[in-house]
DNA sequence: GTTCCGCATGAATCGATAG
DNA sequence: ACTATCGATTCATGCGGAA
């Protein structure tokens, strides 16, 4: 099957009514901040952020499958030596809308922004706010486990074959928990706080999103085929990672440099997609086989 | 001087009312979070949680310095599959009563309370909301500044007790350009993320709170001298810490047996805190003598 | 005296079952 | 229908007893 990018030109507002119903499955975003990035995006008052946000909102809402998520990445920023509260009042107006407010994630970012300040440290995390249309949505859990922590590296590691005969003989006489499940178990589920580091900034962009949050999300919300829609593309980080990961993408930017450089960008991408594709289920039991 | 730690037993909203206006230099606190710790507190619905606590804050506002600062370690839960938005009409509702929302620390639990389900992560992290009756606050960031080396931080996990007063000695200030300079080469400002553990249950009293979070505040927000205020103290952590630091301290709750408790805590505390008070500028050019 | 291992226990959350 | 209770799930941490 073939993988497909599709960019437009133009106001989220307005492009994104060219998308038909319930056709998009994961939309990861990182919208311009209020007043922020002046130069690029013209810059929108705090005050009118909200009002700004809620007709592409609705947009988004509307495209989006119902089993689909919807990733957010927002901060308020300080304005006279408050926080802003725009982030908090969009929430509270998207669930008006219709959106579920599922979870916040949080990114800290591990190198973040130098400078000093009397009142205040350097701001070291981001909001990542996830919404969904419906309390059941997909989520593919296994797909984003990470490795545990010293508890297994140095206890399980150390259990010998005699032990695990042991503990599987507990499980068949019905002694304690499903034990089977923790002897391969060298993973464990993540949080909810994401610990990543924002990019080398190499690119025009002014924003700075690392690969790895829109792979992050990508994994645990969507399977190959899929399609990833981002409304502010900016420099395309999520639909390169999304292609790379043989998701269909989408992405929208109103600045005409932009369209253009994703537009080059992702030319080699699509020619690489047109081989014909690899099943997992074809590949598995050969893998199974060379292991043994 | 001597050290004060003042108990009130009862009511927040009614107890408060006892103390006078512009008397407290810092409030860290942990109120029962809706619907939680039902068996220790009455438990107050999501729905009335703003209703609730706005007469306390209203208190808070007034008995605060006006360079004083407020820190609540709240987080909301999880209600029918979605977070629970009292946390942040709470914040918009405090706006109007006139405090400023000068920041948001995020508590990362390193570990969070454990559990799987079908559409949600581990929660790891916790609200650590900053509010300012005014813009000019008193804030010591040399207090927290952090060793850059990792070396330095496992060693100071494993101070306890008068060691850490010590060891904050080293970073006291009247020094000339020497130490300053030393200072910068050798430690960095903290950011607004903040990397604790819980503290674990097996000791008498358990407290929700790890003893390095209101240490923190403490430190960065007063002096020697200064009055900290807990208006929900439980098990009375901030008041301990506050104590060991030199700090007056008041503490308020409407749990009988926690009031008890904290009570026969401080005893020995009290006790100590009559010997003559030990400056730190005293202290320290023995202790580089010493060194060398 | 170290190191190692067993174990209890958390500001949790979901889904099923019971009134 | 709507609420209250319960079992199942999960993992970092510190304590205490054992090698």
């Amino acid at each position: 099957m073939e993988i497909k990018t599709d960019l437009y030109l133009g106001d989220s507002k307005e492009q994104l009514k060219q998308l038909p119903d319930n056709s998009v499955d994961l939309i990861v975003t990182s919208p311009p901040y209020a007043d922020q990035r002046k130069s690029t995006y013209g810059g929108v008052h705090p005050d009118r952020y909200v009002a700004w946000f809620l007709p592409i909102s609705a947009q988004l809402l509307r495209v989006l499958k119902p089993t689909g998520t919807f990733i957010l990445n927002i901060k308020e920023k300080v304005v006279e030596g408050e926080r802003s509260t725009y982030v908090m009042e969009l929430i509270i107006e998207m669930r008006k809308q219709g959106w579920l407010w599922t979870e916040e994630f949080i990114w800290h970012k591990k190198n973040s922004y130098p400078g000093k300040w009397p009142n205040r440290f350097r701001d070291a995390w981001e909001r990542l706010l996830q919404f969904n249309r419906q309390k059941q949505f997909n989520m593919y859990q296994e797909e984003v486990m990470i490795p545990m922590g010293d508890w297994a590296k140095t206890r399980l590691k150390n259990l010998s074959g005699i032990d695990k005969i042991r503990d599987a003989s507990k499980v068949g006489s019905g002694f304690g928990k499903n034990i089977s499940n923790w002897l391969d178990r060298d993973k464990a589920y993540p949080t909810n706080v994401l610990h990543l580091a924002t990019e080398c900034s190499n690119k025009n962009h002014s924003a700075a999103f690392p690969e790895e949050l829109p792979e992050w999300f990508i994994k645990l919300f969507t399977q190959e085929n899929d399609t990833v829609l981002d409304p502010f593309m900016g420099s395309g980080t999520t639909l390169t990672v999304a292609s790379r990961m043989k998701r269909n993408s989408i992405g929208i930017d109103v600045v005409p440099e932009y369209y253009e450089m994703v537009r080059q960008q992702l030319k080699p991408v699509e020619l690489y997609l047109l081989e014909p594709p690899i099943r997992y289920e074809e590949v598995s039991p050969q893998r199974r086989i060379a292991v043994r």
